[in-house]
DNA sequence: TTGTCAACAAATATCGATTTTTTTGGAGGC
DNA sequence: GCCTCCAAAAAAATCGATATTTGTTGACAA
């Protein structure tokens, strides 16, 4: 693979850049639930060697991204309701632990972080920028940054993204200017600098049951 | 690596082979906290190729028993007193997710694996088998089995191993017999087969909890 | 027609060697 | 004496090739 750069010039190894382009494809749907993933394919498509291409894969299945069968290859996680409600269930308990943890330690950097992070998420919204999903995950994930409990952060991180996989895979991209998504997010915010956990959480979980809800219906299986 | 083999006759590849050897020597202490793992030294160590370790330690990754530093190898995960009380944190809040789900769930089927997994581990106790470790593990996560919410299922799994890892790298081995611990397994069994959630769940957190306490207590940094 | 077996084809797992990157050690300058 | 820069050594990342394993096709027998 050609040394692909990140924003700040620096280079991504061969397997890292492989990684993201693959789960990237993932999350996107580019590349179906239950896909069967063979390397040779992927090696052509992201021009690299078969090492490299591996190392993704094994690195995909800890986000459970991708499954591996010993012996049998990889293929792309399968979908489901039931794992779809799962997925909603864990993200409400392990985010309302966490955003609880981060109000707790809460610090005028942290505030100053959320912030911001609301007011980038805020203008790309009414941009219809491209980076919509990325301002949107780093609002989301700012909230609980202060909790001091990067496992649990990396749990999160992880299961925002499996349910972002689901948004992608039933509709046609983002809805975040339906229903009232902006006070939502602003009602949290606001419960944040407050300092009042228990609004806070409540926002927030009020805020992933009704997306929830929504999406749920769209799935069949 | 010569092809081992399971309890079954079947042959692990080389990759699962390098994978399960590496985990038991980090989840023992074997391999310690923080040590620089280096693929040819471990190529030696292991009997087999450079790929099949590089696969192995990405593997451990997923489960932060291995840390990656992108182009600068692996190293054993650190160790440390905010991480061992993070674990003890999310086991007690997943664990008791995971538990009431498995009792909403109950059925005859799950009770007998139960009641099945105590008596193995009563029995392994008694004897001070070799085995002990492996017949705890399996009664505790018997428990959580019914849950049928298989994320869940895995977080805990893995956070069940992180904290054998710091009982090993604290003590001396299991201290099964000391406190009540059987008599703890016992009131957790029991609860479970009334199908009371609140007691079961109470049991099984005041038992992480005693032995958390009891093991934080010899942990320095 | 159906089931089984063998040979073939495809894909995975693994290895050895090469390339690239990082680290180390020391010479020269400040 | 300390820092900087360069060269050599070590280690990681990657590649191409080979060995195993799995999946498939078609012939033959029941």
């Amino acid at each position: 693979m050609k040394p692909m750069k990140d924003v700040d010039g620096k280079e991504f190894s061969a397997t890292r850049g492989s990684y993201l382009a693959l789960r990237n494809m993932i999350l996107t749907g580019e590349l179906p639930p239950g896909q069967k993933l063979k390397i040779e394919q992927l090696r052509g498509l992201l021009n690299t060697g078969a090492s490299p291409v591996r190392e993704a894969l094994s690195l995909l299945t800890s986000d459970m991204l991708v499954e591996r069968i010993d012996q049998r290859g990889f293929r792309a996680a399968p979908v489901g309701k039931a794992n779809f409600e799962e997925i909603l269930l864990l993200r409400c308990s392990l985010e309302e632990t966490a955003l609880q943890a981060s109000i707790a330690n809460a610090d005028a950097l942290w505030e100053e972080r959320i912030v911001l992070c609301h007011h980038h998420m805020k203008k790309a919204m009414k941009a219809r920028s491209e980076n919509l999903e990325d301002t949107h995950k780093n609002f989301h994930m700012a909230l609980l940054s202060n909790s001091k409990l990067p496992m649990l952060e990396r749990y999160c991180s992880q299961l925002y993204d499996l349910n972002i996989r689901y948004r992608n895979l039933a509709a046609d991209g983002p809805r975040y200017q339906e229903r009232s998504i902006q006070s939502e997010h602003q009602n949290i915010l606001d419960a944040a600098l407050d300092r009042d956990a228990k609004k806070a959480t409540g926002f927030l979980i009020d805020h992933y049951r009704k997306t929830g809800e929504y999406l749920g219906r769209q799935i069949k299986t």
